[in-house]
Order: C-alpha cells, then structure tokens, then sequence
DNA sequence: ATGAAAGCGCTAACAC
DNA sequence: GTGTTAGCGCTTTCAT
C-alpha cells in the first residue's frame, strides 16, 4: 500500500496524490475527491520514512533529558509534545540516564533520525558534541547552560528571584540558621541554585555555615541522607533549603523519622514544585519552576530557528516564583 | 554526507560500506579497516530513514500510554528503553492522554512509523484499531486486555492474589468496614481491580457496603474528593483501599485535611508501588505491580514476535504482591 | 569478498 | 492544475 497504488485508483499521477495529502499547492476540488475516496478506500496512510528521506524534513524535534523518572521531565515532555503536535511536528525522547557518555548516544541518535532540531534539557553536555549538531544547521535550545549564538537558543531561568522570595520569607518568619541540600556537584543548574542560596543570605547579613552546607542528589534518598547528617550536628537548622522536591521529600522523611514535625521543628522549601508537593503532608511550600512556559518556549526556539530561519538564537528569560504552603513556619522560640 | 561518500574515501562500493556498518556479511580486514577510517575522517553516520526505507525495518517499537505524567508510565518507558537499546531497537512513545479518539493517532502514528511492533498500555483500545495493526503484521502486546492470537500477545497481571493479601492484612488487622476508591469507570483494568476487590471481600464472608465504593480518576484529586465525600458519612470505614497509589496519595490528603490520622483513625492500602509511595508519610502499604517486569515481558514479546517469528502471541502471568509499610494499622477500638 | 544496480515510498522541480 | 521524473540514502539481490 503506497501512494502509487493509491494514485492508480484514483487515476492520478503520484505527485498529484502528494499534494492532495500535504495540501502543499492547490488541487482541483474534483481530483481531490477522487484522491480521497481512494485513500480512504485503500486505507493508505504516508511512510514518514520516505516523507523524511524525500523532503529532507522528519517533522520531528527531540528532546534530550536526564531521566524520564523524575517527575519533572514528564511534564516537561508532555507540554512539549502538545505544542509540537498542534504545530504538526513530533516528538523524539531519549534520555542520558545522568550519564555523560550517554549523551553521545542521544545527540547521534537526533542525527540519525534527522531530527529538525533538539532540546537539551540536561547537562551532560559536550561542546564538540552541539558543533556536531551545528554543523549540520540543527537547530538547538538549552536549559540554563547560557551559550547563545548561531542557531543555539538559551532558556534562561532565573533561580535567584525564586530564592531571594524562599530565603525572605524565611528570615520574615526568624529564620538564621538555614541549611542547603543541593543537587549533584556536577549539575550546572544545582550549581546555580546552589550560588543563588548562598548570594541571598550573604545579600540578607546571614553568614553561610559551610556544614550547613549539604550536597544531594537530586533524589528522595539524597534528600533523607543529607538531612540526617544535619540532624547530627549538635545544632540543627531551623530550616532547610532543597535543591528540588524530590530532595525536599526525602528531608521531610528524614524529619520525621526522627521524630521532629515540619514545620514546627523545622521549615522545609523544595524547589521545581512537581505536581505532588502541594498534596504532600505538609504541602511543600517550594520555588516552582514554571515547566510548562519551558516547554512551550523550548518549542518557539526550534520552530522559529527551523522554520522563519531566524538563524540566530535568542535567550528567553523565566522567572521562579515562590509558592507559600504549609511547610514553612516561625522558628520555635527556644 | 553519505553513504556514496564514504564509499568513495574508501575506494569500495556502497554496499561494502553498508556490510561493515550492519556486519551482515563477512568483509576482508583489509577493506574493512579501509571503510572504518573513512568513516571516521567524515563523521558518517547512517541515516536511519534511508535505512528503514530501504531494509523495511525500522528497529523501533512502539510504546502506547495514557499519560506520561502518571508516575506509573515513565518507569516502564524507561525499562522497556534499556531493554531495547540494549537488543538494538529504539522506542517510540506516544500518549492518548486517556482520550480513546487520541488512540487513532498513535496507532497511525506508528504505521507511519513503521514500527515493528508496539506495547499498548492503555486501555483506550479499538478492536478495529488492532485490525489495523494486525493486518499489517505488526506484532502487538497488551497489558491487561486478555485477547491473545496471532502476533498479539498479553499480559496479564493478576491483581487478585495483591488484593487478597490486601484484604486478608485488613481483615488481621480487625477492619471490617472496608471502602474501596475505584479508577475510572472506563478503564478496564481499574474495574478488574474493583471486581477483584468485591470478590475477595465475599470470601472473606464480609459485604461490600454500596456507599463505601466510590469512584476516582486515577489520580491524586479524584483520591481527595472520593475519600472526602466518605468522610461525611455518618458511619465512616476503618480502612481504604484505592485503586492506585496517586488516588491513596489523595485519600491520606483528605484524611489529614479532616484532622484523622493514618494509619490511627483510617488504615490506607494503595495500588501499583510507585518509587514515591515508601517515602510518603506514612508510607504507604500498597499492592506492588511490578513494572519493570512488565516492560521486560512487554519488550519480549514484541522482539520473540518481530524476530523468530513466533507468530503466535502468549500470555505471560504477573503476580502482584502486597508490601506493608504503615499507612495499614490495627482497627482503634471504640 | 566485492561491485552493479534495482528498488524502498515519497517529494520537488520542471514541463505542459 | 496535473503529470513526468529525478533524486533522497540506504539495503539487497544478483553477478562475478
């Protein structure tokens, strides 16, 4: 079943039936008939390898992310692929696993599948490796890695106004004694929320303890482990700072299986607000990262460098916002 | 960059080339180091539609879910990509978003694809739609759907033997007022798990009170409503089953909200053990539906289908177990 | 072991 | 508005 057969029973040439199924020049409205009675009749649907191989188009982006588990992707992916479907495009998903060596695979994988352009939304990135795709005229948008230029979009969040809001409403509520798990040191990002903690307090006259100071994983066990360090200590923080809210939770289990109360003992902020903080006990008051407005932007990027041609890229500017919940309180009174 | 090109950097035909690239045929040491380093010097890569087109085979399967943001989906992604990297194949995913209308496009989606076999794990299912797929000798499997034939394969969890156990731990634990939160009323398998849960209840000689089923949607929401309209009642049940563990995330909600506690006032028992459902406070007891050996039976059944040409579908059995944490406690006695 | 060449199914010039 | 046809990049007989 190929469009031959299909222009056969129609008794239209092929090229005549490719116009009426791309709608890419006009077709007498009778022809068009014929042609779509037979399609239908023959249940012909395109090859979209052939499409690709004779356009030079797949239709497709990709999407390179850490880990499909993290909650945070997810809804990353499925904001993206909304939008690239109504645009007509599809989506491609590969994941690095958080391995760097993987990347390679990915981005080789995009080549291969002539992807129309890719977002990296991990940072497990190598520079020869976006020559590789810039090379080829691969539209490209990061998260967060801050490199525009040809054809290379950035989007920029700005974790700072998210934290400086997280660290204020701390200190409103008597907080000195704040504590940071961070995510992974090899983590761009988890770097930058990292620098942004520390800024804020120095910003506010609250000197950083360095064994306040914990690092993570990004991962509810990296969380829990991290806090039960702190909860060592023979003084303890009156409140914690996650990297993000899987960390967050993993604090919140290791406050409580210690039998202390959030937020009475202690005040916990996340980071990301995923779906399931406001439902966590207590609901995770957190500096939610606005995914959705990143997947939709992460869209424009490639479709307008792949599309309108606007060859250079441009940096998009995405604010975090603090979102006040239950799991932050006055510290107690001693 | 092609295939012509290496071709020509190496002094051999393109289908030498090709035959080092697939290892197909046995090529002499000498050419073959020849084409390697012309690869290499060129930074060939094949393109994989030209491949497709030209090999019929698209090395990628096809994965069909509900929704990629419930927690349940990412985990079997991501097992069925590793298995299938790891044989060689690619994966492609696509969402219905619980729309039965949005299955047509993923099944034409995948056509299109030329996938070469595809995992439905969704419900949304057409018989036509499997016409579609089946006369196209694309082998199938299902999760949960029970039709096994020529190149469709199923598997089948048994949620009866979690469910048992489920009750059984209730019924040790002296609750007798037993509420269960159904999935959707669409979704086949959430009425199994329903079904499974009356049955056992009659087993054990205890009858399923009508205003103790409710229903929910699978997710956290429909949890908090459900549980919330149950705790209006003037006889409230001592312990609740939900349909999946997102619906017990939000039955605790409702729970904490109202000022009860779990397990004290109100015993919780979820369904599926998402990564998520041991640091939950409490954690959760739940029925553990183990996804990663739904993917892996998932992916076999696909590759023994598209490979030896095993045409004939199995049915693989999956067992569902019951793991208590402590959202489950003894009734309080009055 | 290797090469020549015919497809695979479609798109895009180009001609009419 | 429609047909002809030359690719797109690869695989795969079929020869040799």
């Amino acid at each position: 079943m190929n469009i031959r057969e299909v222009a056969k029973r129609a008794g239209v040439s092929t090229a005549t039936v490719s116009r009426v199924v791309n709608g890419t020049v006009p077709v007498s409205t009778h022809t068009e008939r014929r042609v779509r009675s037979a399609i239908k009749a023959l249940g012909y649907y395109p090859n979209s390898h052939a499409r690709t191989l004779g356009s030079g188009k797949s239709h497709m982006y990709g999407l390179i992310i850490s880990d499909i588990t993290n909650p945070f992707f997810p809804d990353i992916a499925k904001g993206f692929e909304r939008i690239a479907v109504e645009h007509g495009q599809e989506l491609l998903i590969a994941n690095t696993d958080y391995q760097p060596q993987r990347m390679q695979v990915c981005v080789r994988r995009m080549l291969e599948r002539k992807v129309d352009g890719v977002a990296i939304m991990t940072s497990e990135m190598d520079q020869q490796l976006i020559q590789l795709l810039n090379k080829r005229g691969i539209p490209i948008v990061f998260l967060d890695t801050g490199k525009v230029g040809r054809m290379t979009s950035n989007i920029f969040i700005d974790y700072d106004i998210g934290i400086e809001h997280a660290i204020a409403h701390l200190a409103s509520l008597g907080h000195e004694r704040i504590a940071f798990i961070s995510g992974p040191p090899t983590l761009p990002s988890a770097q930058t929320r990292k620098d942004a903690f520390l800024r804020s307090l120095k910003n506010r006259g609250i000197k950083p303890r360095p064994d306040y100071m914990k690092t993570g994983n990004h991962h509810i066990d990296g969380g829990q482990s991290a806090m039960a360090q702190l909860l060592k200590m023979s003084t303890i923080p009156t409140a914690v700072l996650a990297s993000n809210d899987l960390t967050a939770i993993g604090v919140i289990g290791a406050i409580h299986a210690a039998g202390l109360r959030v937020p009475d003992d202690i005040s916990v902020v996340g980071f990301d607000d995923i779906e399931l903080s406001q439902y966590l006990q207590p609901p995770l008051t957190t500096v939610r990262v606005p995914r959705m407005e990143i997947a939709s932007r992460a869209f424009t990027a490639l479709y307008a460098a792949s599309h309108k041609g606007a060859d250079h890229g441009i940096e998009y500017q995405i604010a975090t916002e603090l979102v006040i919940r239950q799991s932050t309180g006055p510290v107690r009174s001693v």
